[in-house]
DNA sequence: GTTCTAAATGAGAACGATTGTCAATCTCAC
DNA sequence: GTGAGATTGACAATCGTTCTCATTTAGAAC
């Protein structure tokens, strides 16, 4: 029946909705700012569930996969997520206290698609991303760990 | 003995000049574009180094720390390091050669640290790098890995 | 040149994040 | 309700990186 939906979603396999990926789903909705996987694992159990930690790994990476998730790689090279629905844009991150602040920059957006076009580049992605101390932390006058 | 030393010198302890540091100084400004650790390791080993992974580290860890080395992660979670001696600047990477292109952007500069100031944050820092396929690889027309 | 001390090294174990495997479970179209 | 196959969880495997520690070595003092 209705054999022309093959046409709709010809590649994608369809995809279940389980009570897991909607709990990190939710989880990760909940969450300010960026969490990783094991964070996100380990608030899940906390709260009750019982999901896995490579089903929290999987359900990140198809969320972020599908737009619904912001991924970047943290100083220390661990996958930070974070929900988002507010389409593309790029965050300004307090190195001592964690801190993340959405910005949205056009003139970088275009910026980078000008650039990669000069030198020939399709397909052009960009990471962009501030880290600093927020007011806050630079009022403690506290050094940060570094 | 010779106690006011201490006074002198308190918290950089000597740092001495090993062959091995210097061959992973020379083997990094020898390589065009972003190299892993791993990678430079055993590029060094092929040219007959006996230098340990865990010293290409170390190495690599410091001239990151003095500024003479650039270092960024790439998507996969990677280090990755460069020889960098023309200050700050940013890069275009393809991601099926790793071709690397530097690019400097004195905009973005500007952007990031009004953008930073505007929300209060100080000693702002930046990651700005520009993933895509060079214009062989898209003339190739091959798909890429992802 | 010889001696001495602490910095640096290398080998490999340890570690932490992530991915793969696979039998068991659960969703959903029928 | 039933069945096919997507999804799961537990755990092993993998990969990049850091730590440990006995040994070597640079560089200052003699």
């Amino acid at each position: 029946m209705t054999p022309d939906l093959e046409n709709t979603a010809p590649r994608t396999a369809v995809q279940r909705t389980t009570k897991q990926r909607e709990a990190v789903r939710e989880a990760l909705a909940d969450t300010e700012g960026f969490v990783s996987a094991q964070a996100l694992h380990s608030q899940l159990q906390r709260a009750g569930s019982t999901v896995g930690l490579a089903t929290v790994y999987r359900a990140l990476g198809t969320l972020a996969a599908a737009g619904d998730a912001d991924t970047l790689q943290s100083p220390e090279g661990e996958a930070l997520y974070r929900a988002c629905s507010t389409g593309h844009h790029h965050h300004l991150i307090c190195r001592n206290c964690g801190l993340t602040v959405e910005i949205s920059a056009d003139s970088v957006e275009s910026w980078a698609q000008q650039v990669a076009a000069e030198h020939g580049f399709t397909r052009a992605a960009h990471v962009v991303d501030v880290f600093g101390l927020c007011a806050e932390c630079s009022a403690d006058g506290r050094r940060p760990v570094e």
